[in-house]
DNA sequence: TTAACCATGTAAGGCGTTACATGATTCA
DNA sequence: TGAATCATGTAACGCCTTACATGGTTAA
């Protein structure tokens, strides 16, 4: 349900194709919600099926079309009402963190290769935020440009702060698994020094 | 996919019946891999199909009868495969802050409420979460209590060790995501105390 | 005898993933 | 003329959610 309202965030700033949207969405507000473009031309479709955008076939080249979408008054109703909506937060569900609770069953190259894997992961993944906290300082992202255009001067501050507060908040989340994933190495470490740690895990081997 | 891993993990320890793993799941891998009864018991089914674990029919009472599961070999070695292959990362897709990201759209009170909302979601994690630290330090979970049971003395530190140690990373992260909804409370302060913050959020109001 | 708990599911539907599919346009 | 990129999807499958459904057993 999240993609519908990613979507129109995108959509206010102004008109968007669906392939504009879908490539601005990978570096816009995909950094916090994923989604590929199979899930975005049905999720529009659907959207303009709602009433909250409308789609408008515009020609390209000598026989090319592409549907340029623009977001309606329901639309933009349907966004500020999910803003006063309390959130539906996902059950936890953590693979990391739940083969990190049993890896005294596997060897000790395996759980550091595990901690490696999750360190490298959340590396890429920081890379990615601090990125885009740096775009947002330096206003260099095109969304946020655009958004900017449209909104008026004594807001953009507050656009701005919230934008930056959001990354800052995603980067000191990565920082936390890697210094986790970092105590989990030095922990297989301490556990394997005294050579003790059983060969029973190497039955898959 | 993870599902069947958590189910393995507890069926390690020895044979449990369909309700009694449901049961112990909530309690134990469910803190970091939730899972309801209707997806657990088809889950038990398929994994007896693909031979990873077998089910014996007890008699329970007059007429009752309960399925007993147990691991088999392949159960085991499909086990410690998995403990040695690389995770698959689920995508970001964080509605939280998908939201904050565009809280300038809405009102500094629906902003308030929205990080209140996240500090009482995430001390309800906290307290689950230090709730399993408190069980594991004490030894008092009844599934530790098993596994450390049917566990060599020498390997005793190293299962107890791991637990705690996934259980940190987890009340860390939920004091992090505490923290950062705090300093949003403040940053809404800040950008509400001039007064300036548009009406144009309330719209749909 | 009635409530709590034991015990095990099905059914419908939404969201998401991966892979596949097709054709137009633009620029070098 | 060929490659990149514009442009828009479909199909199949799996996981997860919510709601519903049914009956047996045990202890007060």
């Amino acid at each position: 349900m999240s993609l519908r309202f990613a979507l129109l965030a995108l959509l206010r700033v102004g008109p968007l194709s669906g392939y504009d949207l879908q490539k601005q969405f990978a570096v816009s507000v995909g950094h916090v919600w994923h989604a590929p473009d199979s899930q975005i031309y049905p999720e529009l479709r659907k959207m303009e099926a709602a009433g909250l955008i409308e789609g408008e076939e515009r020609p390209r080249g000598e026989r090319g079309t592409r549907k340029v979408y623009h977001m309606t008054d329901a639309g933009e109703r349907a966004f500020l009402d999910w803003m006063r909506t309390p959130l539906e937060y996902a059950r936890v569900r953590d693979p990391a963190h739940l083969r990190a609770a049993y890896l005294e069953a596997t060897t000790p190259a395996a759980a550091r290769e595990f901690f490696r894997a999750h360190i490298s992961e959340w590396e890429g993944e920081l890379a990615q935020w601090e990125g885009e906290l740096a775009r947002i300082a330096a206003v260099s992202n095109p969304m946020l440009a655009l958004r900017l255009a449209v909104t008026p001067p004594e807001d953009r501050e507050r656009t701005i702060a919230f934008k930056r507060f959001t990354y800052e908040g995603l980067v000191e989340r990565a920082q936390g698994e890697i210094a986790w994933a970092q105590r989990g190495l030095a922990l297989v470490d301490a556990l394997a020094e005294d050579g003790a740690w059983s060969s029973a895990a190497e039955l898959g081997a």
